[in-house]
DNA sequence: GTGGGGACCTTACGGCGTAAGTGATATCCC
DNA sequence: GGGATATCACTTACGCCGTAAGGTCCCCAC
């Protein structure tokens, strides 16, 4: 049986590698969802069986928090624009970081849950700015600009919160955008459970403004309530000094 | 063999019900954790085969969909204090509704992420407020309140991405700290992947900072925050009327 | 008593994560 | 050049998962 015919069997023959499965991993459930996501697909996917991705990520765990961690890693090459520099005051800094992030969860709205629901690694690294080094720096530009520890471990708090909260939910409307997932099968056989008949009409108010409940102001809402976080820090901020 | 003798060999033998499940999968994901929750697993708590549980609940899906409607019902109950009534304005009734909800995170810390994460029935029945009956509830209440359509809605959106970033961070830590389920033999396995050696040394910000870092200040950053947001809505309300 | 129906069980299937062992290919030392 | 060795992917197998389909038992109306 001719040994010479399956040279070059299959043309993806680059090597495999870790960062070449979590960029897979990341662009598959961008395409088809974070419960899509099994070792076995995503083997196929690379030309690969299953079994060989666990010489370079340990399992699915380890591969989830793979792909959290570069995605949050990219933070630091170059969110959307150029970092500011020591000259340019937090507020510059704040707003890059914050827009960056926001980047991450637009472009990739079915991987930023993972982002900001996994358990982190330290109790104090909050999503969804998970990463020693981005929190390091987070801090240090804080205190480098004035602040005091208190004020910026609190800034660092309030910073997270507010991410967190306006960019998964805009992140889930993109998400449910992209990803149906929903057939109709299963729309069928949860209907019959749910109690009895779910009538609009019981809802007077959710009938007059759900067109604009569905109003998309997510740029908008996000600028603005930045802000006023923003402006919240600078009067705490102002407080401290003339004491 | 003696068809006597198995009378009532398990002695747990309430009749099963939907409310009866759900309460069952609410208490083990409390106990065990999200992961740990399977049918089988489940039906084993009730004193029952998996498949029993298929009459009432209509498949895992279901079964997870059920547990956030019936902790987001409870709202409508008693969260923690009597409903403030129709004439005690709508700072009192955001802070009541506030803090029911933040009383579901607290209780049910490992319940909570499914309530913020999965995708809501209808993309502006945004999480941690996923019911009908309790949005409805929210804009009727600011409209009878004197709040415009306009402003009714952009307070649900503020007010609802606030609860999800303050109280999906305080449940994860709260979360961790019930349920450690990673095993000794995980962090083992994920170790030799992740990058080297992460040394502490490299972030001295973060080393000085950590005491402050993990400090726990939930309560009273809550409490500040709402207080924040409840100013901002009225500022931005009374810029309405004067024009 | 009997038969019809509801509540629970049994069996079975395909897919999952992954432990363990097998083979093929490139690399190096002699 | 030729074996030892390391590297990489594959194969096999196990136990657990969700759940489709059908069976069994018991209770109650007649």
């Amino acid at each position: 049986m001719g040994g010479d015919g399956d040279r070059d069997e299959r043309n993806s023959r680059a090597p495999l590698s870790r960062e070449r499965i979590l960029d897979a991993a990341i662009a598959f459930v961008d395409a088809k969802g974070l419960t899509a996501l099994t070792m076995r697909r995503l083997g196929t996917e690379l030309g690969v069986e299953a079994m060989s991705l666990y010489r370079y990520v340990g399992g699915r765990d380890d591969l989830l928090e793979g792909m959290v961690d570069e995605m949050v890693d990219r933070l630091h090459l170059d969110p959307d624009g150029v970092r500011p520099g020591p000259g340019e005051g937090w507020q510059a800094y704040l707003q890059w970081l914050a827009h960056g992030v926001r980047g991450l969860a637009r472009e990739h709205p079915q991987v930023f849950p993972l982002i900001a629901t996994r358990h982190p690694a330290a109790p104090w690294l909050r999503p969804p700015l998970r990463s020693l080094r981005v929190v390091e720096d987070f801090l240090s530009t804080l205190v480098d600009r004035g602040f005091t520890d208190e004020r910026a471990v609190a800034a660092y708090r309030a910073f997270s919160s507010f991410l967190l909260g306006h960019l998964l939910l805009e992140a889930a409307v993109l998400g449910s955008r992209t990803a149906p997932a929903v057939e109709l099968t299963d729309v069928a056989r949860s209907m019959p459970t749910t109690s009895s008949s779910v009538d609009v009409r019981d809802y007077p108010l959710l009938r007059r403004l759900e067109d604009r409940l569905s109003e998309d102001h997510a740029s908008a809402e996000f600028e603005r309530a930045l802000e006023d976080l923003l402006d919240r820090m600078e009067r705490e901020l102002a407080d401290d000094l003339p004491g």
